[in-house]
DNA sequence: TTGCGCGATGTCGGATTTGACATATAGTTA
DNA sequence: TAACTATATGTCAAATCCGACATCGCGCAA
């Protein structure tokens, strides 16, 4: 069915069901944090298994120390592609990579505020 | 050990085996490559499943319709994060992102085009 | 103590990616 | 035929992300 006559079928009153089940944007970016989280988690822990400095991985990826220890404390401010990059680099392959995805977050807590004074 | 201790050993001629299976640029570099296909394929199958326009996800995610484009054009300028936050938005999962990553890349043909008349 | 390696954090100029927009093509409907 | 919708493609200024660099604290060894 095409989109529009999906639409006058709805503008009819009819409900077409599918499946609409779109997330919001918020939801989307709690994702997309968690993943980020989980993905800096991963890296560090892979990096420190292969008992090599932030310096040498970042040398393997052409980056800088600093970037990488920006990638493990899942700054905002680095992409997805430089975390999966990094974790390739560490030798996983895609089907560890996509473990880390499919895992239930490791921490769960999230941002752990102080109560008011 | 600390890498500086392992560098000493193998300066004194020992071979510190653990796992140094790192890839190289080249190779990480191909498999982000095949990955972003992958990425770009599955939120076309997700979209064209739920019979949204590009303009409509587009929207979903305050992007636009030409970026969506790209996208699924696996266009190499767009970012990981954008196509994640596609799938997401088409109420992917992160387990069935997980399943992209994991998939023996989504075969090789490449746009089945229509037999010359 | 001094010196050194590792990692965290902040800054900055340049590179990359963005949404928006224009425009072209193809398919559909009137 | 014209009008409308969906998608592809290119451009551009603004936003974002980059590597590089400086600097700091910490732990360890000389």
């Amino acid at each position: 069915m095409k989109e529009s006559k999906r639409k006058k079928l709805e503008a009819a009153g009819w409900r077409v069901g599918s499946a609409d089940e779109l997330l919001g944007l918020s939801a989307v970016e709690s994702l997309l944090v968690d993943l980020r989280l989980a993905l800096s988690q991963a890296l560090r822990r892979r990096r420190e298994k292969l008992h090599i400095s932030q310096r040498t991985l970042a040398e393997r990826i052409k980056s800088s120390q600093s970037r990488i220890a920006k990638m493990e404390a899942a700054d905002p401010e680095v992409s997805f592609e430089l975390l999966l990059r990094g974790l390739f680099a560490t030798g996983a392959t895609r089907r560890e990579v996509a473990s880390v995805f499919s895992e239930p977050t490791t921490t769960a807590k999230r941002k752990p505020r102080q109560a008011a004074s």
